[in-house]
DNA sequence: CGACAATGCGTGTTTAAACATCTATTGTGA
DNA sequence: TCACAATAGATGTTTAAACACGCATTGTCG
């Protein structure tokens, strides 16, 4: 007996624990999903990477956040956010200042295009959300919402 | 009240729904366990996608595989599968040969020295799964790959 | 059979990820 | 106070991801 999960992945052998399957069932179902936001940020020339430095930034407000603070508030990290915050400050979406007390610190900030197309993108992500997302019962969304995060925090 | 999530990724606004709590949640944990195995395979000199690909050709046993069949099996797929072979190919854990009846077939398979290096890696990724996902329990395991399964097949 | 589409794979190029290293600034303790 | 560690950020470099395009082989249909 073969799960859908082995079938999509054709896999000819079982897995060889509950742990293995779990492991790939998860990595499977984010890169499939992941995928498909790319996609659909495509049109609106951004990553998925920078729709989250810009989210960030907006729910930091006027005070903005400095580029290690950035680092730590997103989903996935990355190993360098300051080219990462270059290439968005190119777009105009976000701009850096190094006014503060402590000069070693650069305030990044969103700009008010940024907020703009964060805007408009947020209405595809939520189209998106719905698509993809949406067809789960409440009381399943807040199970998997809850066994991820059991599952993330060991012990 | 704030989740756990939130704090985790210092979250000063709320989810705006559910489905966003889900997409983060599920993203989030994803990359956590992806970052870990990473580093857990990086003493083996191996990464996590070369030992996707490294499995799929021991379950494919001698009959080998093609490119696009070990592109298809792939957890995440990737748009390059014939540099990443190339490099596998350098590392000697996989050989490739162009015999097949259509010749424009390339029939990849692993290598007894990859098939060693495998069962080595084998052990080490066990060990893992057991570290950081074998906290839940039996049920809550079959719970969320059950969940996940039907998240990935919408309708 | 012969033109042409389809398939399988390779190559070229651009961009970003990943890792190490470096500079500037601030904190700390003898 | 002054050496030195710690912190924040930038930079250099290597590697791989991502995308488009090209070549060779096979299938198909007039």
């Amino acid at each position: 007996m073969q799960t859908e999960l082995q079938a999509e992945l054709k896999q000819t052998r079982p897995f060889r624990s509950p742990l293995e399957e779990l492991f790939v069932s998860l990595q499977r179902t984010a890169a499939v999903f992941e995928h498909s936001l790319e996609c659909a940020l495509k049109p609106s020339g951004i990553t998925a990477t920078q729709y989250n430095v810009l989210r960030i930034l907006r729910g930091a407000g006027d005070a903005g956040l400095c580029r290690s603070e950035v680092g730590e508030r997103m989903v996935r990290r990355v190993p360098d956010v300051t080219r990462l915050l270059d290439r968005l400050e190119d777009t105009g979406y976000i701009a850096r200042a190094r006014g503060g007390d402590d000069r070693r610190y650069v305030t990044t900030r969103i700009t008010p295009a940024g907020l703009e197309a964060l805007t408009s993108i947020d209405a595809v992500v939520d189209g998106f959300l719905r698509t993809h997302l949406g067809h789960l019962t409440e009381e399943q969304t807040r199970t998997l919402v809850d066994l991820l995060s059991v599952l993330r925090h060991t012990r």
